[in-house]
DNA sequence: GAAATATTGTTACTTTTGTGACAAAACGCG
DNA sequence: CGCGTTTTGTCACAAAAGTAACAATATTTC
């Protein structure tokens, strides 16, 4: 496959393309314009047959895009046709949610196993899932490849916790402490999810909003 | 405050700011240059200094920041201090989790109700955080200030709470539901927690390592 | 308190990202 | 089965984002 260096940006969007095709799929649509799905996504066509042609040439001119072709290959380009495994570190409220309610399986991943410090957690199970102790991590990475690991651990311990299993070998880190971890020696693959940043820009946008409305006003009252 | 067009890219970057002046502030750092500051989040000086120029002059020429002066300017840019109130539409196991563990009060918001359907929720408390009917949703709103709602309903039914609650007056949505709520005709703000598309990501950053790690070995092998 | 040093805010420039335009090619109607 | 229509992939251009450079100015040292 055609994979020169793709921008971040780029790379951000397939996921949102995989979940509007699914959209559509779902909805017995078996065909789609970059043009219509420019529409549906609030992007210009022309950013969509480009982002596409960082990959290869998925449709077809005077006909567009087959949606369950276009799906699949961009199913490929994120690597969910790959089987990648994920373990889970930190059983707190967060790590449960995520265990019992979040589809690893949508992304193309199988959750093997939580971790936990917890002796009253250690030997339990979520779901299908064991929780192991800490101390086993290394043992278990030893015997299963495991490609993520989901940091739900405190705050407190966030740091201390991702280095130790950087030491351990794991490569990539999924991260839901309010921590940041992007060390500028290591090369661990790190995303973050950072509920606190999402919220602040958010909070950045209502009090925009927020501004703006009362210039409206403050100024109709001058009139 | 100077508040011209400011770029998407900025605001996404000022928790990041936040969070390590916070963190620099409780290690008794009490200044800090844009160099440093730069060292320490893999950004450019020069990036730094003409984000925060946005917004205003929050520096000194020989001296640099002080951490403490600056904190508190982006914690107001980002409307930290307008003390925002949130409530929580779906008490699912994310949901129960945000209300326990994730802290609103440090963004500045107030979480002061959750709501759902479930008559078993429905009369108890998460915390010191009551649970509603959503049917009694209109009439707390109608006594209560909101100024966002968090969404932690299940997909199925994530289109027609936002629609419904859009229609009750929310301006502002955090939605955690793996939908599409961006909808082209209504200005509602929605902020985005896509877990599925920040694993994808991820999942794409692990394949394309690996496919690198096997093209060198590959090279390897040959030589 | 003067000189050397540090560091900002801003301007000009470079690079990256996104958009518009168009030739090439497949579709599908009649 | 050929002709008009649709729509792609790419190329050239425009806009946006990031970087480097520098004059201006405060700090710190001696």
């Amino acid at each position: 496959m055609k994979r020169l260096k793709v921008s971040n940006n780029v790379i951000r969007r397939l996921p949102r393309y995989l979940r509007k095709l699914d959209e559509l799929a779902a909805n017995g649509v078996t065909r789609i314009s970059s043009f219509e799905l420019g529409q549906q996504l609030g992007l210009t066509p022309s950013q969509i047959r480009q982002d596409f042609s960082c990959f290869g040439e998925f449709g077809q001119q005077g006909y567009g895009y087959n949606v369950a072709d276009l799906r699949s290959h961009i199913a490929t380009i994120l690597g969910s046709d790959r089987g990648f495994n994920a373990i889970l570190i930190g059983v707190g409220n967060l790590g449960r949610a995520l265990i019992e309610n979040f589809s690893f399986a949508d992304c193309g991943f199988t959750l093997s196993a939580a971790f936990d410090v917890n002796p009253a957690l250690i030997g339990t199970n979520f779901g299908d899932i064991p929780v192991y102790s800490m101390d086993d991590l290394g043992k278990y990475l030893g015997e299963n490849t495991v490609d993520v690991a989901v940091l739900t651990v405190p705050k407190q311990v966030a740091v201390s916790v991702a280095e130790h299993i950087e030491g351990l070998g794991i490569e990539a880190i999924w991260n839901f402490t309010n921590v940041e971890l992007t060390e500028p020696n290591t090369n661990t693959l790190i995303e973050n999810m950072h509920f606190s940043d999402s919220l602040l820009s958010l909070s950045y946008f209502v009090a925009e909003r927020r501004d703006e409305q009362a210039a409206k006003n403050g100024k109709a009252d001058k009139e």
